[in-house]
DNA sequence: TAAGGGATTACAGTTACTATAAGTCAATAC
DNA sequence: GTATTGACTTATAGTAACTGTAATCCCTTA
């Protein structure tokens, strides 16, 4: 059997470290992307091991939980990018990044509820294919439906 | 002044044709979008006027809609072509379409789900800053919370 | 000391658009 | 009747955000 070790940790540190691995487990993202987001400078203080493996702390998770969010939201990269620059500077932006995530709560509000609706396109599709494949409506022949229906 | 007449439209066909751009404005995709669609076969039985202009009647703008609605719901293109050549094969192929449908719908209310999560996530980031701008918290340099916080 | 497995980088490939350029055509303007 | 306008066409190039691959590195265990 073997015993897993995981990756060096420097001695004089309790907090926990995490690989790109770990994280794309605990948060489902996958770790091509945490690495991308990475060099693209999205998640500031990313540690290495001696062995240059990158090392999450709980504190650089918090950093991709909100690019993570804020990617959902629809904002590009380079919005993100600009967020966390804000965030870097200090807390005399805080009005602008509170504006601009304001934004993205609008824009997550419209998103839903699109989705929403094209809820309600699936389950009214699929009432018909129920109703179809139960027989209620067997006139498969019937050109005023072969016209007026799609799918 | 000048009169919108709009494209030619065969003189023996009373149903509403509409062109590429009458239907962006109806159904809020872009131009672009609704021609890529239409070019890869998703979007079968579009007319074209004598000047080879696209013509959407009701019918093919349901298409649209169906194919707008499972892109949202995360189905590639080739998902997407797949199920339309299902729809124009006929009635045997239902079952096979309702299945696709009930699991795009498994899909949407994941979505729905992970996009609920980050509403929560991004008021609870506009709590934090409005308690900052309203002067709550507002010991800045103690060492403790900028430690402990990002953004 | 050699082998193994998992992480690293650089870079190529993919998906789904998005934008541009050159050309066509119907409809007014003159 | 011809010129101009402008919306639409195609072909093709560009973009955003990943996704995948190949070569390399390095820690661990045999």
């Amino acid at each position: 059997m073997k015993k897993k070790l995981g990756p060096y940790r420097p001695s004089d540190d309790k907090t926990p470290k995490y690989t790109v691995k770990d994280v794309s487990e605990m948060m489902q993202v996958s770790s091509y992307t945490i690495r991308y987001y990475e060099n693209e400078g999205l998640i500031p203080g990313v540690e290495r091991s001696r062995g240059n493996i990158r090392l999450f702390s709980d504190h650089t998770l918090a950093w991709l939980r909100i690019v993570h969010c804020l990617r959902m939201t629809g904002l590009p990269i380079e919005g993100v990018k600009h967020y966390i620059n804000l965030c870097l500077k200090g807390d005399a932006t805080i009005p602008e990044r509170a504006e601009l995530l304001a934004k993205q709560e609008k824009n997550l509000k419209h998103q839903i509820k699109m989705l929403r609706e094209q809820m309600d396109i699936l389950k009214y599709k699929q009432g018909l294919y129920k109703k179809l494949m139960d027989g209620e409506m067997e006139d498969t022949c019937n050109p005023a439906r072969s016209k007026a229906a799609n799918g």
